[in-house]
DNA sequence: CCTCCAATGTTTACGCCGTAAACATAAGTC
DNA sequence: GACTTATGTTTACGGCGTAAACATTGGAGG
């Protein structure tokens, strides 16, 4: 709290937080490690000690992202009812945190995110596609989705809830609220079980 | 193609196509107006000539690409066959063009089109949905589709080809030739159908 | 053919950015 | 209480986007 110190106490996470304030402000390409700094009232090269460079805190956005995409993924898993609603309830989860939190979403995205140089990233981003594949699991183990490729199957209905996030986030879909995006998911979603049944 | 006159002749096309190898080869965070200019063999201001900013040299790879876009998917709509695999041709183009020009399908939609500052960038991605938009009428006209309205349909089937070619183009998922892309593609264009016939 | 103008390209300049190197301070360990 | 190490600061450098003033050219009208 008080910025008299110098040391600020818990950088890293401000740091963090600033860089998605900074790119719900002025986009990803307005992000700028200067920008960053000043608004954690330090100077322009202490972000070095926490972070060896720009990209490295573009990944650590992205993990932070991945773990809680992959949190609110495991919630839908460990939900009451029927598979094919968890996997509904998983699908309006995934879009929920896109809009929620799209400078996440982005970063995430936009970012390669290297095995080598970011290994913690790439984790978090393994285990909230596996909270997928195992709601998958569990609709065709109930028969409600049709025996087969699993890991296929998950990925049609990633790339669908993964397609409708991106379009609603980059206004090439308008809907008038939150709540339409939603339904709208799961109308598809719906399809998609259908279809595969 | 000399490049000893004092005027270059065709600039313009020659700093998007500078452009697009740049970004092909250096991500696109890592283009520069300076080294496109550099690559154009030109003074690093002469671009300002034809584009007002980095912005609009952006808006004009992503007109470009989306004319192209907009193409494909018209001649998808003209082939012969039938509706649903005419819709499916359009779906593998779609994907197809991500996986060709990937760097225009990033520019395209990691832009925010402004109506006001590049109409006719909008007018060319209002005409590549419009084409998607045809497909989807006909095969509810042909009774391969249910009825309903044709805009929803057209956004699942949009949302669907738009996250496998951006989850393909970075890497989430990994596969190993075009055509598996592609047979993909037309396998969960063909649960959609199936889903909402 | 000549003149002159608009289009196109260049030079120079400014402030911001990412990042490296050397230096300063504070917090906790022996 | 001295020392070490983590954390933050100062200074410096080259690259970038972009504005302003200047230069060259190609073509239109006489």
């Amino acid at each position: 709290m008080a910025a008299r110190t110098y040391h600020h106490g818990d950088l890293r996470a401000a740091l963090i937080r600033g860089a998605v304030e900074l790119i719900r402000e002025a986009g990803a390409e307005g992000l700028t490690l200067r920008e960053v700094a000043r608004r954690a009232d330090v100077s322009h090269t202490a972000p070095y000690r926490h972070f060896r460079d720009k990209e490295d805190l573009t990944a650590a956005i992205a993990e932070e992202g991945f773990a809680i995409l992959a949190r609110d993924m495991q919630r839908a898993n460990g939900a009451q009812g029927t598979p094919r609603e968890r996997l509904l309830l998983g699908g309006r989860a995934y879009v929920a945190f896109a809009l929620k939190r799209p400078e996440h979403f982005k970063v995430m995205f936009a970012t390669d995110l290297d095995e080598k140089r970011h290994p913690d990233a790439r984790k978090a981003a393994d285990t909230a596609f596996a909270g997928l594949v195992a709601l998958v699991t569990a609709c065709q183990e109930a028969g409600q989705l049709r025996a087969g490729p699993t890991r296929s199957l998950a990925r049609i209905a990633w790339a669908q809830v993964h397609g409708i996030a991106s379009l609603a986030i980059g206004r090439q879909f308008v809907f008038k609220t939150q709540a339409e995006v939603l339904a709208f998911t799961e109308e598809a979603l719906g399809a998609f079980l259908d279809g595969l049944a």
